[in-house]
DNA sequence: CCGTATCCTGAGAGATACTG
DNA sequence: CAGTATCTCTCAGGATACGG
């Protein structure tokens, strides 16, 4: 493979932080945590242990924005606002679930190579 | 969908910045640079524009950690180093694509989204 | 040619406290 | 319940210069 590597060849590609930002601690498993349906805010907080209601504020604003959730809030006492995927967000899973695929596959592997790497 | 969530839902799931780095600003790119074979150090820095040597060497050793990819330098002068991809990195290829695809197929879409959040 | 050595910056993320 | 308001911190990434 002598053939030059093209100096443009990323020209067309998004720059990281681009467009959707998936590859961010939360994104991916916000999309998870809606797949079974629309959940509330503090009903996110729970399996995203630890999160900060400004950070869980801030990802789902960023989510909504791009399309790939929407946000209802219900004019009651107590508050009630409910998040759900677009069907933008849910087309997501599909790859989301190529690189989950990936990583259970190779899990053991990679273990493997950071093992004898730490060895010497 | 009134089910609860399981509060340990990502109980097995690696931590972010865990096992691979592929959502970080350079390993994917690097694998697509050597997608088509073996590269140089310098090789390498043309399409990615900008990367200064030690974000690249950086970015290069943890791939090689990680066992992405191999360095290999042979004992002349000038010197001559060359990265490869391994079985492994090369299997990081498929996933990779079906991040791309839905790319390619929603990204209209996802700027559709930006546009009319900006505008209301 | 292939890196290392320093220094620096900014953005994502967290801690903590408070409110309609 | 569903957030906001500050403050702080870390660290990936960059700028620049130098070395085998």
């Amino acid at each position: 493979m002598p053939e030059p590597l093209d100096p443009d060849m990323f020209a067309g590609c998004p720059p990281v932080g681009g467009p959707v930002r998936i590859g961010d601690k939360w994104t991916a498993k916000i999309i998870r945590c809606l797949e079974s349906g629309p959940r509330r805010f503090t009903e996110l907080q729970v399996p995203l242990r630890g999160i900060t209601p400004k950070v869980l504020t801030a990802s789902l604003r960023a989510m909504e924005r791009d399309g790939l959730l929407t946000r209802t809030a219900y004019d009651e006492i107590p508050p009630r606002v409910e998040y759900a995927l677009t069907d933008l967000g849910r087309s997501l899973i599909e790859p989301m679930n190529a690189g989950c695929a990936w990583s259970r596959a190779h899990l053991a592997e990679l273990t493997r190579a950071r093992a004898s790497w730490q060895a010497g």
